[in-house]
DNA sequence: CTAGCCGATGTTATCGGTAACAAGTTTGAC
DNA sequence: GTCAAACTTGTTACCGATAACATCGGCTAG
């Protein structure tokens, strides 16, 4: 029998007009203190909770964030479940409802707003077609806002740390893409070689396991003991792994590895991997939360001028110390 | 400009009231076929999309659907990335919006029904709480409506294709929990075993890859080779390829392995398992068209009384035969 | 002492749909 | 030929929340 609760059985209760109560969720500096005790009291006897679809409806608006995501579902790589857990977390607090689209079925639908992951280069073509506020997952040199881990920063830890461990060569594997990403990792790469006066080495590959696995065997007498490979992703990173006990190389004695990401697939490797890692919960949650402030601030296009002002949060990683690498005893 | 175009502009621009418009949509059958084209007409050239909110509330729903994730976040597999997919493709097809939720922030909000995966017997408890449909993932003893692969038919199908191949001790490795799916994935297998009077042996453990590795080393000496594993889980078959590999075993030609899940795992492992797949995306569809069957039936509660009817939909997985049996080069 | 203003609350109209009912038209039976 | 059932379309009210406007009382300024 327990009916829906609306603004008016609080309000009947609460002896105001439903009006008052309104005021009293989105104005409350409007309301006597007096009258917003009396309020919440009701509102917590009867168990309020607000209609989304009224308000929606009221608000000319539709209370729906898409989350896009870019990626062939056959590969949805942990990650992207982990970020949508957090974009959700915080819509949820803020009762918004989710829409999780591909970008084929995209466009049907109305929304409040965008979250694109990603997106390649050749996605913004269509990107800059939407007329609702977007925030991207990931840099990009297309002046959209977004949000990402700071790249550059991480590869400055992952090889500082292999460098302070004593590996004498350090090699970088690199995900063959020409994007925003991957530059920033193989920059802070190369800066971080550079300011310690070592000569940096870099080979790209497909971002797939079995590549760098690969790679590794059929090169395996250039590989001199004390070398460390930093990888772009965990996926290369576990390749590597793979392809160095399988000619017998000791990890972590003689061949170092860092991965990059630090989601799923870092704990699923053995030895586990010493990896950088993204606060992806954190970030989702942030994306979520920045998409929302754009749409109460009134922006409700897709505007994408370079004059305005861009809004750009890097969230660091963290280097997580596994044994992969020497002194994992430390930390 | 493009303002929202609303029933009533089509309803103008065909001549016809609103409500005309609002039948050709719902009940088509109530209106001439001559005004059910012009109402056609006008909907395309004006591109009409219903407003989500507006039906939610005249029809006193919220045309939300929270799908409840009860995993621990940072464990969440691909596996559940992947049914989401399948849900939201269904669900955006039928104009509802999704929330993903974790069992903490399950009730706040309101719904018209609960998609639930990775429910143990424990959250049966609160399970029955709910006041809207229910729809699970996975068998449960506890009369809900489920869609499930059909576990036991899998390991059918891998204690069966190890037979076949000429493994002559055949060993299940299965995953130390007291649930349906694992029960099922054991007949599936004892069942094989003994209709082809071969003698069974199960072991169990936590469902990570180091437990079934450190096993396989652990128990090396016990191995003869032509022996196959027949895993509960791909985590398991990772764990036991890895310890194979570890102490020197010939992966296919003496020991094989084979998974279970076929999601994203058995494609990072090398060599790539033999698994049964699940077709998880369909499944995903599947348990939103069920729920949203309830839904429409007017079924409002969460009624789960033995002696109605019970609606179970098992999927067929599907053995993928790859590099850890022999025999790869047929299929 | 009173016009005028401000701050606090209530009233009305509206968002975009749909159910329920009303009205108009056709059909069929006697 | 008349009347009622059956069918087609339009009208009204409402879903729950909010913005805009109306109202009321108290306070201040002249």
């Amino acid at each position: 029998m327990s009916q829906i609760v609306t603004l008016n059985d609080v309000a009947k209760s609460a002896n105001v007009s439903k009006m008052t109560v309104s005021r009293v969720i989105n104005h409350p500096e409007q309301v006597t203190d007096e009258l917003k005790q009396l309020v919440f009291k009701a509102m917590n006897e009867l168990d309020y909770h607000p209609n989304l679809a009224a308000k929606a409806l009221a608000a000319n608006a539709t209370r729906i964030i898409k989350l896009v995501i870019l990626e062939k579902v056959d590969t949805v790589e942990p990650y992207y479940a982990t970020l949508l857990m957090g974009v959700a977390q915080f819509l949820n607090a803020h009762q918004y409802a989710l829409q999780v689209v591909t970008q084929k079925n995209a466009d049907i639908g109305e929304c409040d707003g965008y979250i694109i992951t990603g997106a390649r280069n050749d996605d913004f073509t269509w990107i800059q077609e939407l007329r609702k506020p977007v925030i991207l997952y990931g840099e990009n040199r297309h002046h959209y806002d977004f949000v990402d881990s700071d790249n550059k920063y991480g590869t400055f830890l992952s090889t500082g740390a292999a460098i302070k461990d004593g590996y004498d060569q350090i090699i970088f594997l690199g995900i063959e893409l020409k994007e925003s990403f991957e530059y920033s990792r193989e920059r802070g790469y190369m800066d971080t070689m550079q300011k310690s006066g070592l000569q940096p080495q870099i080979i790209r590959f497909g971002n797939h396991s079995s590549e760098s696995q690969q790679y590794i065997e059929d090169h395996w007498h250039e590989f001199k003991p004390n070398t460390c490979f930093v990888c772009s992703s965990d996926r290369l990173a576990i390749g590597v792994e793979r392809g160095i006990q399988r000619m017998g190389g000791a990890i972590p004695e003689d061949f170092g590895i860092t991965g990059f990401d630090g989601v799923f697939l870092d704990q699923i490797a053995e030895p586990k991997l010493t990896t950088v890692k993204q606060p992806v919960m954190a970030m989702g949650s942030k994306i979520a939360e920045l998409l929302m402030q754009k749409i109460n601030h009134g922006v409700t296009t897709n505007d994408q001028s370079p004059e305005r002002d861009r809004t750009e949060v890097m969230f660091s990683p963290e280097l997580i110390r596994r044994n992969t690498t020497r002194n994992y005893h430390l930390n």
